[in-house]
DNA sequence: TCAGTAGTAGTAATTATTACTATTTTGAAA
DNA sequence: TTTCAAAATAGTAATAATTACTACTACTGA
């Protein structure tokens, strides 16, 4: 149930807002429950724990490979499919080939469409 | 005063290391000021608050732009310098090239050379 | 010298998260 | 179906990291 809210929520939620949406079906299911299952899933893998602001953890129930984008400005937070991947990149710097590399994370901040103008 | 000790440590430490640090030659400064001088610190850019495992800030003082690598078996932090930075990869990358991009932060994840075999 | 500002120590408060405990639910064997 | 142990839960207490508050000190410049 908590992974299917995780899975329909596209922002990011952090454990107080799933809990605020798992009360609308569950009306007494408490918040130490929501915590526990957020962590057992993310500890089978099923949902990401991601740290985007100091003391708040994010839920993010798209587990494929992508990376995020934080407008600066809204400080809204957008998905971003890796083109050539990091691995790739990680692969063509002589520092990091010595070392195994098993995933990665990777954000981008800057302004969004419409907070700021094209350009890199 | 504080600002030194963050640059002189070199293993990312966080508010409560620090804190132990600068007590060695303040020894009656408190962890508030600590915070709060860390705090204007990297409001005004000096050092950079990086966020590794939830509710755990850690700074960094060093703020030429580089990534890190954390061995997911000894757990230690590397500091990597981008070599073709991910501002090229984000150029190719069409979901990307329609925003700004001002900053990035990448963390690898994988095993060192201590831990593991050379492969990726 | 003195008033005002800024910075600090020390403590209290807040926030996110985890731990605990008594109770409820579950599920499989009898 | 009944029974009973194991697992999960609600509700609350506890913890950890961080921030806010307050009374006090130090420094500043006129």
């Amino acid at each position: 149930m908590i992974l299917e809210i995780v899975r329909s929520m596209k922002n990011h939620p952090n454990a107080e807002e799933i809990y605020e949406i798992a009360r609308l079906t569950m009306p007494n299911v408490s918040l130490g429950t929501v915590y526990r299952n957020l962590k057992l899933l993310a500890e089978e893998k099923k949902i990401k724990e991601i740290q985007f602001e100091p003391g708040k953890t994010r839920f993010d129930g798209m587990t494929s490979e992508h990376e995020h984008f934080i407008c600066t400005h809204c400080n809204r937070i957008f998905d971003i499919t890796p083109t050539p991947t990091v691995k790739y990149l990680a692969s063509t710097n002589p520092e990091v080939r010595e070392l195994t590399v098993q995933s990665y994370f990777l954000t981008y901040y800057g302004l969004c469409k419409e907070c700021g103008p094209h350009r890199i």
